[in-house]
DNA sequence: TCGCTTTTGTTCTAAAATGTTTACTTATTC
DNA sequence: GAATAAGTAAACATTTTAGAACAAAAGCGA
């Protein structure tokens, strides 16, 4: 059997069967394990598959398992991007700013890396409000209602919408869960529709999204790149990324 | 099987079961107990299960069980009849039903005596949208948004009563700090103009006060007696207030 | 066929994962 | 509240897997 055909089956199996142990693919294609492993490795270079002890994922399904994972197993996710990211927005704001914060676990974080001492916060995010409620006495927290959302903790809908659409802010930081080619987008699309007006009623906007969002892109785009004032992510992104995008917006990242 | 496998396998379990033993999950996968502690270690960093002693639990049920600690730990003053009148008022609520609850630490306890399959729930108190959110999965919830009071942990100002203003509820809950000669009052305006909203946009009306709360009055004044269908108050109520207030409302207590 | 490159297998060492023993801590029972 | 049982975690032993180094085999063009 050629080397590229038994790439081809491998890469075939795993994605068939998500998970395969090497030890299967060794007996399966009557190859040493030393050789499975060299292919794995071509195969997980190419992003083709996902390594791990003692086999292979395909990534579709560590997608598709991520994206289960609960609110809070996902704060955990690439906790250091989100902090570098949440501090950048957090140094735009200045005193006398009203700002939207949307849904998203990096958004919890802006709260950690403000110190102004006043300012009015808007959110639809309960766990984002909740980040904030301990400056109560210091900002003017404001909680878009409607209805409640649990697998986010979004407050969406017509209410959500109606009460927001009279809202004027200074500045809006909206997490995106896929950037590419301009359009930013989202995994649903009654939070999108909120986020693209919070964006449209603010004086600034910002995309918020680490290096694992961009070139990717989700089920419901409610933004394009053109329309914001800066795309705030973390110091993993590549050159090339950083200048395709800087094209199409002010690229925000620390240093 | 592979250690990842393994681990969705018992966080899978875990969420199924609610709570499982380190000895279960041994028997069940094939390892030794020692590999299931560590792997339940593994998982409880990140957030996807919670240790406890002899085993783990869903953060889910976790979560749950906490909140109703912590209402039972409420030995605030004259938790008995805020439960009695709350278990009244949830006596009155029927399957399909739209109820307004309004803020107040009697209300909080609404939501421990509601089995009702299915409901939809408006609120502009925080802490009584948190006794609901246990409950998300099966009701419908709407919180009503605005500008936060910490004090009471309610939502206020022109945004919620522009929100409320378009909402018509079947039934509306409202606590009082004050009842006397038919006039319902509270302690602060604001939230006063929210509840007093909000009765009127619901067909049924029912005012919740315990006996300490008859005959006296606070300083803002919303809403009169003979508007409501219900005074609801616990068994310490003296026969004199009964016959009078009988009068006005129709008076709810248990027997 | 020869000489060359590429691929594959083998051996070995390090690292990771798992199991076992043991001392210790936490619950439970009387 | 002391005795007992159950659970925990560190230390060590064992097994499994990874990856480097090198040897053997296969493919390939002259």
């Amino acid at each position: 059997m050629l080397k590229r055909q038994r790439l081809l089956t491998i890469r075939n199996l795993v994605d068939r069967k998500g998970i395969v142990t090497v030890n299967e693919i060794g007996a399966e294609l009557n190859v040493s394990t030393m050789t499975v492993r060299r292919d794995l490795a071509e195969l997980a270079e190419k992003h083709a598959i996902i390594r791990v002890h003692g086999g292979a994922q395909s990534p579709k399904l560590a997608q598709k398992q991520d994206q289960e994972l609960s609110r809070l197993e996902k704060r955990d996710l690439r906790v250091e991007e989100k902090r570098q990211i949440a501090a950048q927005a957090a140094q735009l704001i200045e005193v006398g700013d009203t700002i939207f914060i949307g849904p998203g676990t990096t958004n919890e974080f802006i709260a950690d890396y403000l110190t102004l001492p006043e300012l009015r916060v808007v959110t639809n995010s309960l766990p984002v409000f909740d980040s904030f409620k301990s400056k109560a006495d210091r900002y003017e927290l404001c909680l878009v209602g409607g209805t409640y959302r649990e697998r986010s903790g979004a407050f969406i809908g017509n209410l959500a919408i109606e009460m927001l659409e009279h809202l004027r802010t200074t500045k809006a930081f909206v997490s995106a869960n896929g950037v590419c080619d301009s359009i930013v987008s989202n995994a649903n699309a009654d939070e999108g529709q909120i986020q693209r007006m919070a964006l449209n009623n603010s004086r600034q906007r910002y995309i918020l999204a680490d290096h694992t969002k961009l070139d990717t892109e989700d089920f419901y785009g409610f933004y394009s790149l053109d329309d914001v004032d800066g795309l705030i992510t973390d110091t993993s992104i590549e050159d090339e990324q950083r200048s395709d995008y800087s094209k199409l917006t002010h690229i925000i990242t620390s240093e």
